[in-house]
DNA sequence: CTCTCCCGCCACACA
DNA sequence: TGTGTGGCGGGAGAG
């Protein structure tokens, strides 16, 4: 099908010089992790990512804040890149975290239901009482309140902490599907006062913008009213016993990229249309079906042992220009893989990749196909549901059946 | 309208 | 005191 490139990345609204989307979080990103997610990736710096993004660095620390988990702080300006390999681990931890202070908010105060997972080290900040006042936090025993409160204060409202706390709402429940003034409510108590609560709502769009980015959640509606909620993509930790995680979906999460990894610079009020010289063209980014487009991250720790050597595999459709355009040798590598994406470039809902896409494709990587489903289902066979849900749900597949 | 959520002010942390 | 961080909420774009 003819569809030009510009016509996807660009949809109607291109007439706009100011155009909401281009500008989202979640979108940065997406273009964040474009740029970053790689093996060859030592440190990130906070300069250097504005720059490459187009965005004043304060939008790089919202995104930032929010990856925590998948970032280390190395140092000021500076952060380094733990990759989607962490997150499991991570989402283990939160869930056990989580669990075990449910059990102690429980019982210290007799609640029941909400509250499902308040966090913990010093923090409780809860009920109406605002900010300020009594810091009275109590942590599970020590009681050091003085000299944590004041920095402490910052930390308890910090977005990172908000994102965990978001995240164990899903990991510690069994709900799947979570409205944000939901969750503002669980994650608040329920000491209303509007505004704490609409502020605490607009926090966790912008924690969702950049969670779904990571095919952590995904936004859908309630069945039954049409209220926009969120859906949890990522497991949640499973039995555990231990032994690893199974590989989670943001580790095959793949993301759309648009040919630009900018983000365009318009402000919001200012329509001047003169596009900044410097930034090649301004091929906007943006979402493109993202569905059918798989990752296989090779820093997965299945198990911890099965190394799939370096490389990640990528089924994108594209790649950041500043990675693979320019044809580097490892493109032909890359490009082999590339094969899904392709494919679902050209044709977006294809059904059965098994079947549909690759009768279309060369022998050779037919050949590449296989085997790698191969791999992939064996390396899943343990996690035979997680699989099938990711690949279900993440992917937007039907499970396939190779044997 | 309401829902989203970008933007950037400015307080706070830290050197 | 200067610079890095990042909470916060006004208010504009989307729906």
């Amino acid at each position: 099908m003819a569809l030009s490139y510009t016509d996807i990345i660009d949809p109607p609204s291109r007439h706009h010089a100011y155009s909401r989307k281009q500008k989202s979080l979640g979108l940065l990103c997406t273009n964040f992790l474009t740029l970053y997610n790689r093996d060859d990736i030592d440190v990130i710096g906070l300069d250097d990512a504005a720059s490459k993004l187009g965005v004043e660095r304060r939008r790089i620390y919202d995104i930032v804040n929010v990856l925590e988990s998948v970032l280390a702080r190395k140092a000021k300006n500076k952060y380094s890149w733990k990759g989607f390999a962490s997150v499991p681990k991570a989402l283990q931890d939160l869930k056990e975290e989580g669990l075990r202070d449910n059990v102690n908010t429980i019982d210290r105060q007799s609640n029941n239901s909400a509250k499902v997972a308040n966090d913990d080290e010093d923090e409780d900040d809860d009920s109406d009482s605002n900010p300020n006042t009594g810091s009275q936090n109590e942590n599970s025993g020590i009681n050091k309140s003085t000299a944590v409160s004041r920095s402490d204060h910052r930390r308890e409202k910090s977005l990172g902490l908000l994102t965990q706390n978001f995240v164990k709402l899903f990991v510690c429940s069994n709900a799947n599907l979570i409205s944000l003034d939901e969750s503002a409510k669980l994650l608040l108590g329920d000491g209303h006062n509007s505004s704490i609560m609409r502020t605490k709502v607009r926090r966790l769009y912008d924690i969702a913008n950049v969670l779904s980015s990571l095919k952590l959640i995904e936004k859908t509606h309630t069945a039954d009213t049409r209220k926009p909620a969120f859906r949890w993509l990522g497991f949640r930790g499973k039995s555990e016993n231990g032994s690893g995680d199974p590989l989670a979906p943001f580790e095959s999460r793949k993301r759309t990229f648009g040919a630009d990894i900018t983000n365009t610079c318009f402000k919001r009020n200012k329509m001047d249309s003169s596009v900044d010289g410097d930034k090649s063209q301004n091929l906007k980014m943006q979402q493109i079906k993202d569905e059918n487009t798989v990752t296989v991250a090779e820093r997965g720790n299945f198990g911890q042992d099965l190394h799939q050597k370096s490389g990640s595999f990528q089924f994108g459709p594209f790649a950041p220009v500043s990675v693979a355009k320019a044809g580097n040798p490892e493109d032909e590598v890359t490009r082999i893989y590339d094969w899904e994406g392709l494919s679902s470039t050209f044709r977006p809902q294809y059904h059965n990749q098994a079947d549909d896409s690759l009768a279309e494709l060369p022998e050779g990587m037919k050949i590449v196909n296989r085997l790698l489903f191969r791999t992939l289902r064996d390396l899943f066979s343990h996690y035979t549901e997680a699989w099938k849900l990711w690949y279900t749900e993440v992917a937007g597949k039907k499970p396939l059946h190779i044997s």
